[in-house]
RNA sequence: GGCCGCGUAGCUCAGCUGGUAGAGCAGGUGACUGUUAAUCACCGGGUCACAGGUUCGAGUCCUGUCGCGGUCGCCA
């Protein structure tokens, strides 16, 4: 026998409450008081509140309660929701009772002002309570959801990949663990060659989980540890590979677009320039990407991967997302299929944001001929015996195939329209930042 | 790692060609019956990152150290 329950009430169901007395808990955001009528803000996760207090016409224990709260001390409050044309959700409350639940200490760090973005990260544990960190983490989960369902309506299986490997994967920086009697393990940097393992067996398959990069980088589009969504299809080419991958993006776009347009409001985001994300994407030919930057007076040839200035210039007369691809051989991982029209280069695409949010995607053909993977991985001089089960699929059945990696939280940053990466993750792990 | 920049009150910052520490916000006390980062009055609050040097005198100039940020490279 259970004791019977009622309903726990947020503020966001208070818009279709107006005239009942309701009962909701949450933290004190902001106090303002005029001697006998006062003001708290409650925010509960879904929605902020004015509760407002007279003192006459409520207990001496409920007002005393008030003058006790402080920011972000956590509080119950019974009263009763009215409609109020000047409040955000067009409800307020009038306040019967109120009762503190666990007071916040006088020093709590954030205050109602502006914050130097280091101090903010200093308290990311506080700092996602305000309301423009709780609509980037909105976005990002309506993102992942839509992730799954794009791929789920498509017939894609989700693989989970490990994330403990012997070193495999690329040549970036490793973080490296002790594993029992095996040496060292790492941490890994791509789910990929495990996804091709994968789309042999299930034909259509995606992962979805963290991934690590110990370089020391140091810039506003870079984490050590970051989310990525890495798709494998059995039998597409990179064209396919391409046509898959417009499709994902402007589905992630335009879904955030019709269901989250609150919290694009709040964070200042223009829909409009988010309204004009429709495939298909420009595909420019890494050579023709080349000529077209030293025609703007890039000092880039033929042979250089590109860097972030010239990703900027060649974005800048697009308002979609666009592809470059087949890149210089040299220039890109070694498990890249060898162009046949161009043996210089490789089937391969880089897929660039707009508004200099830079490179969301990498994409590629893998290579699936025994021997051309074998001399590859020679050339770069890695340690045959470890790819020695990757070289297997291509020896038991080969298959043309392709698949990309979509990094979440550069998707998110450029969705959002956020300036730095690091607001679009929970608690975002950088070089000089391991805690909280 | 290269280059550039920053470090002053709990927070955001000002502090000129060197002259002995400031503002706003936050906090405390009080006033106010409709505020939206309310307003008003008063109050407390500092090893100017650290260590040297120049100088009669250094927050300010010089050197070094530490910490951090931006950018480039690496990539998603």
């Amino acid at each position: 026998m259970s004791p019977a329950r009622t309903p726990v009430i947020r503020i966001a169901d208070l818009p279709g409450l107006v005239g009942s007395t309701v009962t909701l808990s949450g933290w004190v955001t902001h106090t303002r008081s005029s001697g006998k009528v006062a003001f708290v803000v409650m925010r509960d996760g879904t929605g902020t509140l004015q509760c407002v207090i007279v003192k006459t016409q409520v207990s001496a224990e409920a007002w005393e309660a008030f003058q006790a709260l402080t920011l972000e001390s956590s509080f119950t409050v019974t009263g009763e929701v009215k409609a109020d044309a000047r409040q955000v959700g067009g409800v307020e409350l009038g306040v019967t009772g109120l009762a503190i639940i666990g007071p916040s200490a006088l020093d709590y760090p954030i205050q109602p002002k502006e914050h130097g973005v280091d101090f903010l990260l200093d308290n990311r544990h506080f700092w996602l309570r305000s309301p423009r960190q709780v609509a980037i983490m909105r976005i990002r989960n309506e993102i992942e959801q839509a992730i799954h369902d794009f791929f789920y309506e498509r017939g894609f299986l989700r693989v989970d990949t490990p994330i403990l490997t012997a070193a495999i994967g690329e040549r970036s920086g490793l973080f490296a663990t002790e594993y029992f009697d095996e040496g060292n393990a790492y941490l890994a940097q791509t789910g990929q060659l495990y996804g091709e393992a994968a789309a042999a067996a299930f034909g259509k398959i995606y992962t979805f989980g963290p991934t690590f990069r110990a370089e020391k980088s140091k810039t506003r589009r870079h984490l050590t540890e970051f989310w990525m969504i890495e798709p494998e299809v059995a039998f597409n080419d990179t064209h396919a590979n391409m046509d898959l991958q417009e499709d994902f993006v402007s589905f992630l776009v335009q879904r955030v677009v019709e269901r989250r347009p609150a919290e694009l409001k709040e964070l200042g985001r223009d829909v409009e320039t988010l309204k004009k994300v429709k495939t298909p994407f420009p595909r420019i030919d890494y050579t023709d990407a080349v000529a077209t930057l030293q025609r703007k007076g890039s000092a880039v040839t033929w042979g250089e991967d590109l860097g972030a200035e010239d990703e900027a210039l060649l974005v800048e007369d697009y308002e979609t997302p666009i592809f470059i691809c087949n890149y210089p051989k040299e220039a890109k991982a070694f498990y890249m299929k060898e162009n046949p029209d161009d043996p210089r280069t490789v089937l391969c695409d880089d897929m660039l944001a707009p508004e200099g949010y830079g490179e969301i995607i990498g994409g590629s053909q893998r290579e699936d001929d025994h021997d051309k993977l074998l001399h590859r991985i020679h050339e770069e001089g890695l340690p045959v015996e470890a790819y020695s089960w990757y070289l297997d699929l291509r020896k038991y059945g080969t298959f043309v195939h392709a698949g990309f990696g979509l990094g979440l939280e550069r998707t998110v940053a450029w969705i959002c329209g956020t300036p730095h990466i690091r607001e679009c993750i929970a608690f975002p792990r950088m070089m000089h930042r391991l805690r909280p």
